[in-house]
This record gives structure tokens, C-alpha cells and sequence, in this order.
DNA sequence: TGACAAACGACAATCAATGACATTTGTCAC
DNA sequence: GTGACAAATGTCATTGATTGTCGTTTGTCA
């Protein structure tokens, strides 16, 4: 699956450098001056590139921010896979979900940090960041789905775990990333576990 | 807050009908050849007006199709307002629930079922509805939050509620509107109430 | 009726996104 | 090396959404 080892070959490499650049361009110009305030042209312009090739990378403005959505997504579908399949849903996301911030460094967590922030400030990406949401609940949804087990059940605990995802993850950025994002995440996923009509003290 | 009763007076007559106009025609052209391929110009061709002023009834295109939708999170703040307060939150959104669901009438919920199938096959559309869940979910907030209960506890309760309510619809579209959508969503609720934890049989 | 403001049309400009075509640049077989 | 070929890019042009401006029409109200 991981094909990085085999030679790139320049052209590859000069790909790939040219992708980065946008994509360094883009979220530097973003920070600084607001998405909508920022051109295609001007990002183009940072990358020393056509406004023409950047499409050739980013079908759009938006999706720049979110070209590496797919990756933790795989991870968490391997980590699903490797599971045990018996075990109720929530227990196995909420395995799932340890198993990925795992694999979260510091610096892999300052960064999403500040590309979290730009999307909550952004109407038009946080529209899309839910639509990518919509994608990940199909997939999840056929990754989780079991022969006894009704299908509405199963895609109501998907919708109702990724929301408590992303509350922890919507708190954890107001509170500027003061607290354990996996630790808030899980007493989420805990609370719908248990049941959400008992109410804590 | 209601000015309807006060005599509109020909101008402001005249810009309801504008409005609704514009909203027909669009919905119309939406339906029979899809969202992405009407443009603007067709609409206000067909509302006889310039595309221009189709931009200062609605900010957007999409907007076309949820003007309306504060109608019904009116209502149910105003339910909220009514019902007693010192009640487990998903209760209280539960008895909203089936408090709004008992205004609809079978025509609404045909329409309703209409604009959902459009929206539900249109990316942009799509979108569009979960920026404003989002919007929804604060005015929520603001309604149900307590003194003595974690805020993040009843941030977590509305986001799983209104994901539940999502789901609940998507189902509903999917069966091309067979079952009675209160029930379902209710039903959801009471999943969440209980617990994800314990699964059917 | 005349002043005033709201609603509107007409025109132009910006920007995202896409198509078409020409040019440059790796890659690979010879 | 060298030439054929495909990938990557640049350039040019176009569509369509969105916004600003300005002048005109049209309710409203004294």
C-alpha cells in the first residue's frame, strides 16, 4: 500500500515538491489574511506556479486544506479491520480512536491545531470538513455493519460517535489545546456508551 | 416581533411576492434539471427580474433553499421556553421533537420530503444544511444550557441529538418516506437516552 | 402633488473553476 | 546520446457566482 519505497523518480519528486509548495502556500496565506480574502492567484504566485496548476492539484480553494483528510481515515479503517468484530460498535470506535492518537505526535497535533482553527473561522470549510464527515460515516458505515444488527442502528452510532468527536475536538480548540484531546474524546464516547439520560452531578 | 399583522402595504406586498417568486422558480429548475446546472440567470428570467436582484433577496444560491429553515428553530425555542427546565436535556428535546412533529401537516411533510431530496443530492446543498446544524447547535446551547451541568456535557447531548434527528431523516428519505418519521426519531433518541452501549438483538 | 426612500435594472468588475491548445520536461527504448 | 512519447505546465479564453455603483422607477406619506 505504501509505495514511498520504490525510487520516486524525479518527476515524481518534482510533483510532489510542487503539491507541498502549494499546499505550504496556501495554509501560510490563509493564517495571515483569511481564507476568503486570499486569491488563487495569489497563492499560485507564492508557489511560483500557474493559477491553471493549482487546479491541476486541488480540484478547489477549499480542498487544499483537506487533500490529507484520507489518511487518518485509512488508518482508522486498518485499525478496524485488525479488531475484533464481535464486540459491541462503540466499543470497537472507541478502541479505534485510542489506537490513532496514538499514533499522534506533538508536533502532527500543533499542526492540526492550527489547521482546525482556520476551518472553525471559515464558514465555507467547515461546510465542507462536514461533508467529508458524510464520507467517513458511509465508509465506517460498511466497515462496521453486521449480518444481525440493524443497519439504522449502526449508522446511529456512527453519526452519534463522530458528533461527540467533534465536540471534544471543537472544546479542545477553545480551550487552545489546554487538555487531552484522545482523554476528552473517550469520557465522549464513554458518556454515549453508558447513556446520555443520566445526567452527571 | 411579528409585524405580519399590520397592514403590509402594497410594497411590501409586492416584495413577498418577489421573494416567493424567486423561491418557486428556483425549486422548480432545481428539481427538473438540477441544482448545479440552473443558473442564476434562468432563475431570475423565470421570477421576471434581473439577476441582480435575485442577490438582494437571497446571499447566495443556495440560500434559495433554506430561508425558511428558521421557521421551525423558532418554534422549537419557543417550546424549549415552555417546557419545564429541570428535566434530563434529551427529554426535553425529546417532547420538542414530538411537539414540532405534531405541526406538520402530510402536505409540509411532502414538500419537506422534496427539498430534502434535492439538498440530500447536491454536494453544495449538503453543505450548506450542516453549516447550519451548526448554527442550530449554539442557539441550542444557549437555550438548554445549566448552572449546575458541564457544558460540554450538553454540548455533547445536543450535537449526538441533532445527529440522531439526521440520521432519522436520512432513513426516511431512503425508504422514500414509508415509515412515520416522529416515531423513528424518537426511537433514535431513546437510543441515545439509554445508552449505544447495549446493543439490539 | 411633491419630497423621500425603497426596490429595481443596467453595467462593470472580481474571482473561482474549467476547457483547449501549445510548450516544456522527465522517461525509456534504441 | 537521441528521438519518441507521455506527463506536467503555461497561456488564453470562457462560464458563472457574487459584489459595487449609479441612475431610474415606484410606493409612501405629509
Amino acid at each position: 500500500m505504501n509505495e514511498t519505497a520504490t525510487a520516486p523518480g524525479l518527476r515524481h519528486r518534482k510533483k510532489d515538491r510542487t503539491r507541498a509548495n502549494l499546499q505550504a502556500a496556501a495554509i501560510d496565506l490563509f493564517f495571515v489574511q483569511g481564507f476568503d480574502t486570499t486569491t488563487i492567484d495569489e497563492i499560485a504566485a507564492k508557489a511560483d506556479v500557474s493559477q491553471r496548476t493549482f487546479f491541476r492539484y486541488f480540484k478547489t480553494k477549499e480542498d487544499v486544506m483537506f487533500s490529507d483528510a484520507h489518511v487518518d481515515l485509512e488508518t482508522a479503517q486498518r485499525l478496524l479491520s485488525a479488531g475484533p468484530a464481535d464486540q459491541p460498535i462503540i466499543e470497537r470506535i472507541r478502541a479505534v480512536v485510542i489506537g490513532l492518537a496514538d499514533g499522534f505526535s506533538a508536533e502532527y497535533l500543533g499542526e492540526e491545531f492550527k489547521r482546525h482553527k482556520v476551518i472553525q473561522t471559515t464558514p465555507s470549510l467547515l461546510a465542507r470538513q462536514t461533508e467529508n464527515s458524510r464520507n467517513n460515516e458511509s465508509l465506517l458505515f460498511d466497515a462496521l455493519k453486521r449480518p444481525g444488527l440493524d443497519d439504522t442502528f449502526v449508522r446511529l452510532v456512527i453519526a452519534a460517535s463522530i458528533a461527540a468527536l467533534r465536540v471534544a475536538m471543537e472544546t479542545w480548540l477553545a480551550n487552545d489545546a489546554k487538555e487531552d484531546l484522545t482523554q476528552m474524546a473517550v469520557k465522549m464516547l464513554d458518556g454515549l456508551s453508558t447513556g446520555l439520560g443520566s445526567e452527571p452531578a
